[in-house]
DNA sequence: CTCCAGGTTCCGG
DNA sequence: CCGGAACATGGA
């Protein structure tokens, strides 16, 4: 496979992918394989720090949802300057917000409800290997993500026995109004945030926190602020230590505005940082770097 | 076995 | 607007 380098801006490859964004990279060698969209990619960054190498063909894809045009000097720099967010972007430097198509960002997060990352990835890769497209890199193959189409096909209990539980009616329904029409996510993309969070909320299983996920990492809305169980532990902790009846309202208003325009960023930074550490955070232990790497997953047969 | 996980929805204060 | 409960599944 003949390998191209991309450009070689600041970028932390095993952080960028294993953080809880995107839920199939596969490690395979010295990198990860998998699907950006319908292209076949391999991706490795030698020595784990400097260029990031991906196969020829998949180049221009790869330097987009790498999101390598990111500014991440001057995005790190417009976070709050408190202690806890100084600790996270400097557990997390290198770590970049992917660019993920629309309806891979909102489904995976309707199927993220209750779940944990490896779950997650578990679902993912059952329904890229069941109903997505068959894909060759080499000698490998991967899958593409289900279309909506392709999902809006099935019945309910084609997803229940992809182990979603309960989600399985809500992707399903889901993919039913992104198939139809009835929702439009290319034409949710030309809306403020506002709008857009709230057309995203009429698919069912997307309530603010999934539909501010999707926002995230689907809609290249930097400023999208997605409040899950580790965000509220770490705002509860560190911004409002030893107060009683703070409401998730409270939260989500303070979220919104106080870390600013790149608060998406933010927001990544702090959960990957206080998921990886959080228990250390008590005992005092040392998190190894080792654990901060990697995207952990085993190859699914 | 128990606890919890990148929540949403519905229902009674 | 707020807190509780139901909803499935699997890893720790």
């Amino acid at each position: 496979m003949r390998l191209t380098s991309l450009p070689n801006v600041p970028t932390d490859l095993a952080l960028t992918l294993g953080s809880g964004q995107a839920f199939h990279w596969v490690p395979l060698g010295k990198g990860w394989i998998g699907a950006i969209d319908e292209t076949p990619v391999y991706l490795e960054q030698p020595g784990g720090i400097g260029r990031v190498m991906v196969n020829s063909e998949a180049a221009g894809v790869a330097s987009r949802y790498l999101a390598l045009d990111h500014p991440l000097d001057r995005i790190v720099a417009s976070f709050p300057q408190d202690e806890t967010m100084r600790s996270a972007s400097d557990f997390c430097a290198g770590m970049r917000i992917l660019r993920q198509s629309k309806w891979e960002a909102v489904a995976t997060f309707i199927t993220s409800s209750m779940k944990q990352v490896a779950h997650i990835a578990q679902i993912s890769h059952t329904l890229r290997k069941r109903f997505g497209e068959r894909l060759r890199l080499g000698e490998e193959i991967v899958f593409s993500y289900p279309t909506p189409a392709a999902l809006a096909a099935l019945e309910e209990s084609d997803l229940r026995a992809c182990a979603l539980g309960y989600r399985a009616k809500n992707l399903l329904g889901a993919a039913r109004m992104v198939a139809s029409g009835e929702v439009d996510l290319e034409a949710i993309g030309r809306l403020d945030d506002l709008a857009a969070r709230e057309e995203l909320c009429r698919l069912p299983g997307v309530g603010e926190k999934v539909a501010n996920c999707a926002l995230l990492f689907g809609f290249e809305r930097l400023r999208a602020f997605p409040v899950d169980v580790w965000i509220e532990r770490v705002i509860r902790d560190c911004y409002f230590p030893r107060r009683r009846s703070v409401t998730a309202g409270m939260i989500r208003d303070f979220c919104a505005e106080y870390f600013g325009p790149f608060g998406g960023y933010a927001q990544q930074y702090l959960f990957h940082h206080a998921r990886l550490t959080w228990d250390s955070r008590r005992s005092g232990t040392k998190v190894k770097k080792s654990e901060k790497l990697g995207v952990g997953l085993k190859k699914s047969k």
